[in-house]
DNA sequence: TGGGCCGGCGCG
DNA sequence: AAAGCGCGCCGGCCCA
């Protein structure tokens, strides 16, 4: 499918193998043609860019069950063959299979979204109008990534779940978030008193601001927002401090810190998700945050405004299902660790990970050492874990790490050969192929001197927080190859996941995906399709596991709470 | 006044 | 208890 430039464009049968499968034709009404062949025969729909195209048949009423992103393919594919950032569209794409000179991409859809209006017809941006789909070039890269995909092991799923996880994406951003705005004005009002007109402080944060400065002393003024002023004022009062950060603040024993601690906490929830941003987002008892797949190396999500996947604790109780509705609350129980185990096929770990609880399966190999004094075993487990996956590891953590080692060695060697590999400049993959981007030349040319003369201490002469030395640039990219191939294989089973589960709900009818973080959703349901949900989620969580890792005794159980209300959930 | 960096903190 | 990975967004602040 080729958009044109009113509400027009071109389509092409193709055969499963990409080549055409009948003669190219045009129609006046897209949206209509695309509606009457999903219902004939839902085809999968190749077209350049999900984000671009699908938000416009969504407001048509228009949904469909296949696509392939051109762009989102694209750009795997670019970083399997260590090429970030090399340009993405279809034009691009075309442009390298004929050795023409490639053009660069047009700036994100957000900036520029009157450009984008004038896709599928509206007419009031006329001749600002993006480029034109081009329906020859669209064939020809399908069956060019066609035939690259299918000499990638793993690849063809990627390409599915990306394309799929699209489609989600620009529903999500469609149907919304439930939301209530009285509850998150009830929560504001009840935590910072009433909604304050202009640009004042709200009158809790005032009266904190008042005190702390007299905590500092008779007429003093500090702004609490300014690091700068805050760290003055305790150096002044002879506490030196390193920085304003709360686990700083709460080791120095002043009377001000009390009032810090709680001022930062609610000026955080002002300014972030304070009125403004409920008027800014919220409309019609829904948020409509915007996703952006393929926005995070690792294959996670971004989102573009709104702070989608940074809603605070507190604010859960302003999502709220409709009246006769539900909410079902799924996160995947210690992803992370999870998918190490099953990646690492390490027979001991898998066995620990196939039920239940997984830190406390571990716990029998962290007992009884008196090195590591006050944690529980299940705690020591956990530290051990996250300090594998994370390349942490100081204090009592390099101890763990050592217990990790000798009991579990396959999964272990599984990180650290993923931290050497980075360390010497390599890429590294997820299970399903999604690359990490090569390092920089910076990077290259710092380690590859080995400058190593100076304090790691010591600042850099432009100020910049780059890493100092050979050796921290190299400790840093080890860290990043590390957690890659586990964050991005979690990616890649949450990817999955979305794709079985939107499936399974479209089959159920009404109930639709409203959320997605990372390793957890939310789905908004007729109540008594609550346990219709429950189930496609279960077994969307074991087709997820199925497709990635086919017999793996790793157990990938969800948690799930049917609420009427998300923060009702644990 | 607008752009960009920084410190800080929200989420996983 | 904090810190190792990945992000986005805010206000303060500096500079053009």
């Amino acid at each position: 499918m080729a958009a044109g430039a009113g509400a027009g464009g071109g389509l092409r049968p193709l055969a499963e193998d990409g080549s055409p499968a009948a003669p190219a034709y045009t129609v006046a009404d897209l949206a209509g043609e695309i509606a009457a062949r999903e219902r004939e025969d839902a085809p999968r729909w190749v077209w350049a860019s999900t984000a671009r195209l699908y938000p416009r048949l969504l407001a048509a009423g228009v949904r469909v069950a296949r696509c392939h992103d051109l762009e989102l393919v694209e750009n795997l594919l670019l970083g399997h063959a260590g090429r970030y950032g090399e340009p993405r569209s279809v034009r691009a794409a075309s442009a390298r299979l004929h050795g023409r000179p490639v053009p660069p991409d047009p700036p994100p859809s957000h900036e520029e979204a009157s450009a984008q209006a004038s896709l599928f017809g509206d007419d009031d941006t006329g001749e600002r109008a993006a480029p034109h789909d081009d329906l020859a070039q669209i064939v020809e890269v399908h069956a060019a990534q066609r035939r690259a995909v299918a000499g990638l092991d793993g690849f063809a799923l990627l390409a599915a779940a990306e394309s799929a996880g699209s489609l989600v994406a620009a529903e999500l951003g469609h149907d919304g978030l439930p939301w209530s705005a009285a509850e998150h004005d009830a929560l504001l009002t009840e935590l910072l008193g009433p909604r304050p007109s202009g640009g004042l402080r709200p009158r809790r944060l005032q009266e904190l601001a008042d005190r702390i400065g007299a905590a500092f002393g008779p007429r003093t003024h500090v702004n609490p927002d300014s690091p700068a002023q805050i760290l003055k004022a305790f150096a002044a009062a002879g506490l030196p401090i390193p920085s304003t950060r709360a686990y700083v603040l709460k080791r120095v024993d002043h009377p001000a810190v009390p009032l810090l601690l709680e001022y930062k906490e609610l000026a955080r929830l002002h300014a972030a998700h304070g009125w403004a941003w409920l008027d800014t987002w919220v409309r019609g008892g829904r948020f409509r945050p915007e996703y952006v797949v393929g926005g995070v190396v690792s294959g996670r999500w971004a989102t573009n405004g709104g702070g989608a996947l940074q809603i605070p604790r507190v604010l859960r109780r302003a999502v709220v299902a409709d009246p006769g509705w539900c909410l079902v609350v799924a996160d995947a129980a210690q992803l992370e660790p999870r998918v190490l185990a099953a990646l690492a096929g390490d027979r001991a770990f898998a066995d620990a990970a196939a039920h239940g609880d997984l830190y406390a399966a571990l716990s029998d190999a962290f007992r009884s050492d008196e090195a590591t004094g006050g944690l529980s075993a299940r705690a020591k487990a956990k530290l051990a874990l996250l300090s594998a996956m994370y390349g942490g590891g100081t204090g009592e953590a390099v101890q763990l790490l050592g217990v990790l080692k000798s009991r579990f060695p396959d999964a272990f060697e599984y990180v650290e050969a993923a931290a050497r590999a980075g360390e010497r400049g390599r890429l590294v993959r997820s299970l399903l192929g999604r690359t990490c981007p090569p390092p920089s030349a910076g990077w290259r040319e710092l380690t590859l001197t080995g400058d190593d003369e100076r304090d790691p201490a010591e600042p850099t002469p432009d100020g910049a927080r780059r890493p100092a030395t050979a050796a921290q640039a190299l400790r840093s990219r080890g860290r990043f190859t590390r957690n890659f191939v586990v964050q991005a294989t979690a990616a890649d089973w949450a990817l999955a996941l979305l794709g079985s589960l939107r499936r399974r709900l479209t089959a159920l009818g009404p109930p639709r995906l409203v959320f997605f973080q990372h390793d957890e959703v939310i789905v908004h349901a007729p109540a008594e399709l609550a346990d219709a949900v429950t189930e496609a989620v279960r077994a969307s969580s074991e087709e997820a596991r199925t497709l990635l890792f086919g017999t793996t005794p790793v157990a990938f159980p969800m948690e799930i709470a049917v609420v009427d209300r998300y923060a009702d959930a644990k």
